[in-house]
DNA sequence: CTTGCCCACTCGTCTATACGAGTATGCCTG
DNA sequence: CAGGCATACTCGTATAGACGAGTGGGCAAG
């Protein structure tokens, strides 16, 4: 056993009121934010920390699960502990929605990722129409069956997003919309195609936990919670015209507005 | 030591390849989404949990453990372990800062919560020149030193966010802005009055899971991230003149922005 | 009746141990 | 040299027990 280099750790206070397991975490935190351990970077094992402080196995595997909920470490089984790399996030401007972007027939996503340099993917793609959820049929004007369109979005093999559109049945049946690929431009341009000219959006951004399916669909580590966006499009006379809810990965995205200051 | 009610929870799946302590914070979960456990209801003890299950302590902690990783429940020392109760949203809107709303001279925090019905409350005022950040001062154009207006906002009682207002010094000092407080319509109605007609607002929001400072200041529960949202106000000459740094218990705030779709 | 104490119940912290399962490495065999 | 196996290391799961500390109810003393 590789006994721990001095210095990099320091003592426990046995005077202090505070919990054992939290003086540790508070080091490895600190030599965290301090630079002594880099992004991926393989912290002590557990082991070596038991022999370092001389605490029991559980009381330091307690430390690394403070450190997990705060995001920054993850436990890989079989290899160790290690800082939470932070990946490049993607920026989604205010604008992405814009006509002439439109009007270039790209799907904003692809275009985005190219010019990042990365490589972009959708995948796990279904559309079906079914029963409308309160909610959805609250923000659509009292309809009670939808179209649903759902896809998930990865960057590079990894899953960071997760959208489903739903659409009136009585705009979406029977055209573009309805099959899996609805082409150049996306829904957004079909909708204006079939006369509705879209004139403004509504975006809700929450924040929370994620639960056990989201942190299965998108892969997320201990620590990351997502961001749930609900967009509601709404045509020249008023009407809601789609809604788009998305479930985002917080470690994957910065969302950016501009406003006006009228 | 009563025992627990049949029927609420279910067995386990000794066959099961998911650990133990999974099946039961499934079941756990399940009976919390289903109703069976009520907004701050307390679930049963650990021990009641130990007799049920047929398993160690250790192992009912480990579930409850998942649960407030999730943001579900939350423990209470002597007390027990309830289902955490969701608090009122405040529903922040696009043209919060309207000139239209400024002109009427309240602050907008105030006015809303009043609208809502609860009680609002600022503390730990804190004015002072400092030095900038490498961020903050790349966002105000390279100032070496700004004028920084640090606040915290309660609901009732309850933080739920915390903000830092940056401003070049060349605009702010010596003017009401320096003040604790700056008067009526709070410091963009002063920036006006200086000359700065505000043009538009930058916002920047990402989520995580909060820093232990941050947890303390806004008192949040474990599996609650917070919002950050960075907004940079320009004005009509195109300078940023004010950096507005805060950070929100995500629980407590939904952000809503209309987009135009031009 | 009020005060204060005790006790039962709750979760918090910590130890010690055991076995399982994933990973990496090096050696041994073919 | 290549493949496969043994082994040592990693974290994952689970048990059993101990003591501490916060909470609340009931009972007894004043």
């Amino acid at each position: 056993m590789p006994s721990l280099p001095s210095g990099l750790l320091g003592d426990l206070d046995p005077t202090s009121d505070r919990a054992v397991f939290r003086q540790i975490a508070d080091q490895l935190r600190e030599a965290i934010d301090r630079g002594r351990f880099k992004e991926g970077e393989k912290l002590p094992s557990e082991a070596e920390l038991v022999d370092h402080y001389g605490v029991s196995r559980m009381t330091v595997r307690n430390s690394f699960s403070v450190l997990q909920g705060e995001g920054l470490v993850h436990a890989e089984h079989g290899k160790g502990v290690f800082v939470r790399p932070r990946p490049p996030v993607r920026r989604l401007a205010s604008d992405r929605f814009a006509r002439r972007h439109r009007e270039q027939g790209k799907a904003a996503f692809i275009v985005e990722a190219n010019a990042a340099g990365s490589h972009p993917q959708v995948d796990s793609l279904e559309v079906k129409e079914e029963k409308a959820s309160q909610d959805v049929s609250a923000r659509l004007g009292s309809v009670r069956r939808v179209l649903a369109r759902r896809r998930r979005y990865l960057l590079d093999g990894r899953p960071v997003e997760f959208a489903t559109s739903y659409l009136p049945l009585d705009i979406a049946r029977g055209t573009p919309i309805a099959e899996p690929n609805p082409g150049p431009g996306g829904i957004y341009a079909r909708l204006e195609e079939l006369g509705h000219r879209l004139d403004h959006f509504e975006e809700e951004i929450r924040a929370r936990m994620p639960s056990p399916a989201e942190v299965k669909t998108l892969r997320l580590a201990s620590g990351v919670p997502v961001i749930h966006l609900i967009r509601t499009a709404f045509d020249a006379a008023g009407r809601a015209v789609e809604v788009c809810d998305t479930v985002m990965a917080a470690d994957a995205y910065v969302l950016s507005y501009q406003l006006p200051a009228t």
